[in-house]
DNA sequence: TCAGCGAGAATGAACGTTCGCACTTTGGAA
DNA sequence: TTCCAAAGTGCGAACGTTCATTCTCGCTGA
């Protein structure tokens, strides 16, 4: 942003392309710090990852790590609220969408498909598992949560009112929804079973029509006089 | 506190019969220690809660602790193995059911209702969160997610074979996708936004019912062709 | 009498954090 | 330019605490 020009003119031609300034090198400092504290906390978990460990991953003292970040309680917030913004990408699709059905749907699946194939899966559950008890990452989570519920509310709204969604259904039960179906897409460990994520797509597709697109669904309970002559098994 | 152990111990004679044998007394000691250890797993994580923690809320010495389990981490194995058998009874109910979408529908919902209402969600969460990590949890759980494997996936052949479901999608997808939902609607935080799980059964059908019901879905992809003249929004 | 139980102090390791110090960079005065 | 004080940075030993676990010993019921 604002540096001190004069300084960086000062330094050789090298050195000021590698860190041309104070704040810089902080940043990249910061960065470092971060990358191994991600790396030790999906490793270990939040509590279980110890300052040693992140300190020997980012090749730095005790002493030099506290100079940037008060405490692990502070570094566990900051990984928490740099995570959010891995789904502006996909949360702007989703509004850019042709049809609901179709943004949820690609959505959701590239949601999943990004955490898993990032192999941070489990970092995600960890969050989630921690802001359940933590008051301050429950705040920072409920904060990055808004953004993705005003863009899919909107989105909902708007097909809402385009006659695209069952008039029965209240639309403030599609969202929860929706956030637990994704939810449930990025913390399930799907990969382990040997699901291509990808693959999921039309069935995916198909749920999302089964909840959103309208007619059909005037009295669901026929499905219960319909196969009255079924299942039991071992 | 209502301990079994407490009351055991303060009952008259003839009550006291009732336990009256050393394996007894440990079975309910044991019982003691697991109920306590629940408590503070979920409130403070399994790493974060403390053996002197556990201790505490058991009313009862380390020392004596220690003549039950071996150490913290056999603590938290044999509170995962515990808490699998939950389910027993909901997926008794989904083999019997009339249906495979109404037996779906309110075993998903069922399922999230009760972890919900017993307050135990959190500590799902940390149960799978830990899991990711700790390769003796994963094989419980795993252990434990098999009953649910069977019982859905034959349920979903019998459904299949009757042809209630569309023979496009691929059965060893739908059981994913179903066990990703149900772990959505549990880990996330259904309650603090304020829904009622059981309101959820009308929308929660019709995706079921979108998902598995036959027709309608040769080529999904006219509702590309469909929505065309679409969303955006500020 | 004896095996098992329970309490609680003790132990030793690990942890988050701080401290003191040496080194470098910065910005301005001489 | 040269010099200096101030500020910034990094190191790693050290600190105080907490933790899981063990030990010792007295107690209890059979």
């Amino acid at each position: 942003m604002n540096l001190p020009a004069d300084t960086a003119m000062e330094m050789p031609a090298v050195a000021r392309a590698e860190i041309a300034s104070r704040f810089e090198r902080r940043e990249a400092q910061v960065l470092r710090i971060l990358d191994a504290a991600r790396a030790c906390f999906l490793k270990s978990g939040f509590q279980g990852a110890s300052m040693g460990e992140i300190c020997a991953q980012a090749d730095m003292s005790p002493g030099a790590l506290y100079r940037y970040f008060p405490s692990k309680e502070g570094l566990i917030e900051a990984i928490c609220a740099s995570d959010k913004e891995i789904d502006a990408k996909i949360l702007a699709n989703i509004a850019k969408a042709p049809s609901i059905i179709e943004g949820m749907t690609r959505g959701l699946l590239a949601h999943a498909e990004q955490v898993h194939k990032s192999g941070m899966a489990p970092l995600f559950a960890e969050i989630f598992a921690e802001a359940k008890r933590n008051q301050t990452l429950n705040t920072i989570l409920d904060r990055s949560m808004c953004d993705v519920h005003d863009v899919i509310g909107a989105a909902l709204h708007h097909a809402s009112a385009n006659g695209d969604i069952d008039p029965v259904l209240p639309l403030d039960q599609l969202l929860p929804i929706m956030m637990a179906m994704g939810h449930g897409l990025v913390t399930h460990d799907l990969p382990k079973i040997g699901i291509s994520i990808q693959a999921m797509e039309p069935a995916m597709r198909a749920m999302i029509e089964g909840l959103l697109r309208p007619t059909k669904k005037a009295n669901a309970d026929l499905s219960l006089a319909e196969h009255v002559q079924s299942s039991q098994q071992t």
